[in-house]
DNA sequence: CCCATGATGCCCT
DNA sequence: GGGCATCATGGGT
């Protein structure tokens, strides 16, 4: 079951929070990558210095965030890397949750490909642990780039489905990457499964 | 384990 | 021209 668009009205950090143990799915042509969701950042927007649209900041690369929800915001970072956001609340509001880690289910030796361009069984025990472990890592080993950006994660490409209702508890602690942000570096609004050996970094 | 550093290109001022 | 919601690597502890 795919999550409707209604999922990502909610408050930016409830939804952080609620798409953990959630499944990331890329349909490519036919073959299934799934990942599910163990780590989470929230961005709260035009009060967060953290944000790209903090202040109201309206440029080309953050306008899906002002569009509906529950659409995709990918960008382009450090010259080499995607990462995957989801677009929160209501038309006009720019905010979202960036998908920080997954747990590969499915397509693991498209995603070795991808990642390190060898057949999984012949991956290092290292290279396991870091196939989907970080943003930029899990846009690489889903196959996730700009040509998705806008794309609705209710849709029939990239989408985002129920997981299994599994139980697990929630560490709550500081996002990571933002230390220019001032006081907003220390918002509790990173969110990971804990004990999941596929979180980029603990604490 | 930790920390430091270089890669590499788009975006915005 | 500066900076960036990152990653891989290499060395020290």
């Amino acid at each position: 079951m795919k999550l409707n668009d209604n999922f990502y009205l909610e408050n930016t950090e409830t939804v952080a929070r609620k798409l953990l143990g959630k499944i990331l799915v890329h349909n490519i042509n036919g073959n299934i990558l799934k990942g599910k969701i163990v780590e989470t950042e929230a961005y709260m927007g035009v009060t967060d210095k953290g944000a790209h649209s903090y202040g109201g900041r309206r440029t080309k690369r953050v306008e899906i965030m002002y569009g509906p929800p529950g659409r995709a915001y990918i960008y382009f970072i450090y010259g080499m890397y995607y990462c995957l956001n989801a677009v929160t609340q209501k038309e006009g509001i720019p905010e979202a949750v960036l998908i920080r880690a997954l747990e590969p289910l499915e397509g693991h030796d498209i995603m070795a490909l991808n990642r390190f361009n060898k057949e999984y069984k012949n991956l290092t025990s290292t290279q396991i642990t870091n196939l989907t472990n970080g943003p930029g890592k899990l846009c690489m080993a889903m196959g996730i780039d700009k040509k998705l950006n806008g794309s609705m994660l209710s849709g029939d490409t990239l989408y985002i489905e129920e997981g299994n209702n599994d139980k697990f508890d929630i560490i709550k602690t500081k996002r990571i990457g933002i230390d220019y942000a001032e006081e907003a570096k220390d918002f509790l609004l990173r969110f990971y499964i804990k004990g999941s050996p596929f979180i980029s970094k603990k604490g």
